[in-house]
DNA sequence: GGCCCGGAAATATAGACAGCATGTC
DNA sequence: CTATATTTCCGGGCC
């Protein structure tokens, strides 16, 4: 179908648009999609192959339903995902759509939301939008929900179940899912009411295949294609590949490995590039440790890592590096399988096992098809491989039967666990104000669809629940919710945190730092750093703050390590809000500088958590956490908070200018002279016009 | 005594969402 | 209770 014949629905222009894309005609599947239905508004879910055009087809959607004068949500199920997506739609300003996006502590511009067509968010920040009742959600008419099979994830699946219901009460929106390819997409689509358009087709075919004692296969449709010995290892697998001017994507189990075999990888790899010297330096300049160094060596010899213990910055970078083809193998954790879109002619799959709570097990085969999925870029190479590598013949069976014929598992629903219900049922209770409404509720979630099974016993046990952490009352045959848990809903902790943070600021008045960190470490909302056999000295240096504690178990007691992850947490913090070295704090708790930056992040979201409950109840060190915020956010002691606030002055600026006699904003634009010998004379300016700037418009 | 080697024992283990309140002819 | 791969430790053989 030539994309031409689309003008009718779309008008010339979007076509046009799309044209400049150099995009011609529609593959196959979205062909499908359009005859299915993609223009009228019958709800849809299409479940095709990642690379297949599954993004353009919601945007055609999208286009018409603003033509038709509608508004549209983007969900996706990571940050980096809706920064890509935000981008992309941003094409579509030209014929005067306005996009938006709007998640964790980020939103697009100075725009309000509510005059944008388009706006892209995370599931969460949607259900969290919705808590805190942005009037503009129910204007809503097309819902499009990306990778709709995440609600099969125990962690996060329930909260995109909860919103998809939630919307379809609220605004009932046209729905379009779309989705890996999965067996039970018509499963979806039942729930959903909506047409379901499936497909396995690719733009670039795809050969699967095995790497076992220097022999490399290729199968396709059940049958070996193809066979020939190369080389001995993955070295020989990846020259292979360059040598024929690709490039290599690399799927490894643990960080420590990805970044040996990238690192090894290296040596032989250099010759295929120029110099990336630009690119080591500007991922040294966020940050000199240990792990940076590494990583700029093997990016000055055409290779990379990437997984999560990088930078943002540093991600980003690796995958621009990548596109532009000046580092030619990047080995990743699953980091990459599921995130931005990467695409390599070959993908090898080093280890299909991956650590799981106790012991390592097989990936699940959706997780093999969408890191295989990457293999091939469109309009480049003319096929893509997938080669998983393998050291018996027990495993190759294995992989074979398993991954390359076997097939993908259902997508089952994970809201019938506890936690997830009692994190929901808060929030629902507003609008939901009896069991019974609570009750019909759940009845229309993709749970009761698969299971039909009544949530009213579960129900009732988690409302008692509530009603005694006092967030909910019963009337005579109401439900209202009070403002404790009005406000623990809108701060989006589970409500088990919020009791928490709750009952032990009424217990006591004096709370040092450690021992607020340590709260919010205890809490379940917190991820904590994980405790290694070397680790004994966090036990010996908790001895001195263990009696300032909120609760320490005894040594003998079965939560004892769980314990010390916790204060190990909180010791880390407490460096960092002390202004400890970046590097030294990494070296010393064993973690890259983008585990550091995540477990601030977190601690900082509960941090105002706290300070926010601390305010209600008019707790005497009230000030002392909503700093406490600020401090996290920042890494600094109470008194460079007025400094950091100022852009381009950070953690270590502030403390140089501190140390220098200015002390705050005011006495930085009083001593001009100085501070630019401090912090160097464009920094130093730059701040200056800020700080005036901003007290001009503050009066 | 020092060194190398093989095998046993110890060790470590992926990822990443969320608050908030904005302003104006 | 479940696995795997890498690193570290240890003892034996050898020069």
């Amino acid at each position: 179908m030539d994309i031409e014949e689309l003008k009718d629905h779309i008008s010339t222009y979007a076509v046009r648009i799309i044209e400049e894309r150099g995009i011609k005609t529609l593959f196959p599947p979205q062909v499908e999609a359009v005859k299915a239905g993609l223009f009228t508004r019958k709800n849809m879910v299409i479940a095709i192959p990642t690379a297949s055009g599954k993004t353009l087809l919601a945007e055609l959607a999208m286009v018409r339903e603003i033509i038709e004068g509608g508004k549209c949500l983007y969900v996706v199920p990571l940050r980096a995902l809706a920064m890509e997506k935000y981008e992309e739609f941003r094409k579509w300003e030209k014929i005067g759509a306005k996009v938006g996006m709007s998640i964790g502590d980020y939103e697009s511009r100075d725009e309000w939301l509510s005059e944008n067509d388009i706006v892209v968010t995370t599931s969460e920040k949607a259900d969290s939008l919705m808590r805190n009742r942005a009037g503009w959600l129910k204007d809503v008419t097309c819902l499009v929900v990306d990778e709709v099979h995440l609600l099969d994830s125990a962690k996060r699946g329930a909260t995109l179940e909860i919103l998809m219901a939630k919307m379809r009460k609220v605004c009932n929106p046209r729905i379009i899912a779309l989705s890996a390819t999965i067996p039970n997409a018509d499963e979806i689509a039942a729930w959903l009411d909506a047409v379901c358009v499936k497909s396995d087709w690719r733009p670039v075919p795809l050969f699967e295949g095995i790497f076992f004692n220097g022999r490399l296969e290729f199968y396709a449709d059940g049958v070996l294609t193809e066979q020939r010995k190369i080389g001995k290892d993955i070295m020989a697998l990846v020259l292979d590949c360059l040598e024929q001017g690709g490039q290599v994507l690399v799927f490894d189990s643990t960080r420590r490995n990805a970044e040996s075999t990238a690192l090894k990888l290296a040596q032989r790899v250099f010759r295929y590039i120029d110099s990336n010297e630009d690119i080591a330096k500007a991922v040294l300049e966020e940050n000199e440790g240990e792990m940076s160094q590494r990583l700029a060596d093997c990016i000055r010899m055409g290779t990379a890592f990437h997984h999560a213990g990088l930078l943002n910055s540093q991600r980003t970078a690796v995958e621009k590096a990548f596109r532009e083809g000046r580092v030619k193998v990047v080995v990743a954790t699953p980091t990459l399988a599921a995130g931005v879109n990467l695409p390599a002619r070959r993908v090898i799959i080093k280890s299909y096992h991956r650590f799981g709570g106790y012991a390592s097990e097989p990936i699940k085969t959706i997780e093999y098809k969408q890191m295989v999925g990457r293999a091939g870029r469109p309009g480049l190479d003319e096929r893509g491989e997938a080669v998983v590598i393998v050291r018996s013949n027990r495993s190759r069976e294995e992989v074979l039967n398993r991954y390359i014929f076997g097939e993908v598992e259902r997508i089952t629903s994970k809201l019938g666990a506890e936690n997830h219900l009692r994190f929901h049922t808060l929030a629902l209770s507003s609008d939901f104000r009896s069991i019974d409404a609570l009750e019909n509720f759940f009845e229309s979630t993709f749970f009761f669809h698969q299971n039909e099974i009544s949530a009213r016993y579960e129900l009732e046990r988690i409302l008692l629940q509530l009603e005694r952490w006092e967030m909910l009352e019963f009337g005579e045959n109401s439900i209202s919710v009070t403002e404790l848990g009005d406000m623990v809903s809108r701060l989006y902790i589970d409500p088990l945190t919020g009791f928490m943070f709750y009952s032990e600021l009424s217990k006591r008045d004096e709370f040092t730092e450690i021992a607020a960190l340590h709260l919010i470490c205890r809490t379940p909302d917190m991820e904590n750093l994980y405790i290694k056999k070397s680790d004994d000295w966090v036990e010996e240096e908790a001895i001195a703050f263990m009696d300032e504690l909120t609760y320490a178990p005894s040594p003998y007691s079965a939560d004892y390590d769980w314990f010390l992850a916790e204060v190990k947490t909180a010791m880390c913090l407490h460096e960092w809000i002390n202004e400890s070295d970046e590097d030294e704090i990494c070296e010393k708790y064993g973690i890259a500088p983008g585990d550091l930056m995540r477990v601030v992040e977190t601690a900082e979201w509960l941090a105002y958590a706290l300070s926010k409950i601390a305010a209600f109840i008019n707790h005497a060190q009230k000030s002392f956490f909503s700093g406490l915020v600020k401090r996290i956010k920042y890494g600094v002691k109470e008194e460079l908070l007025d400094l950091v606030e100022i852009k381009g002055i950070g953690r270590a600026r502030a403390r140089k200018l501190y140390t220098a006699g200015i002390r705050n904003r005011r006495e930085l634009v009083e001593n001009r002279q100085k501070a630019a010998v401090v912090i160097g004379k464009r920094v130093a300016e730059k701040a200056i016009a800020q700080i005036e700037n901003d007290l001009k418009r503050g009066g």
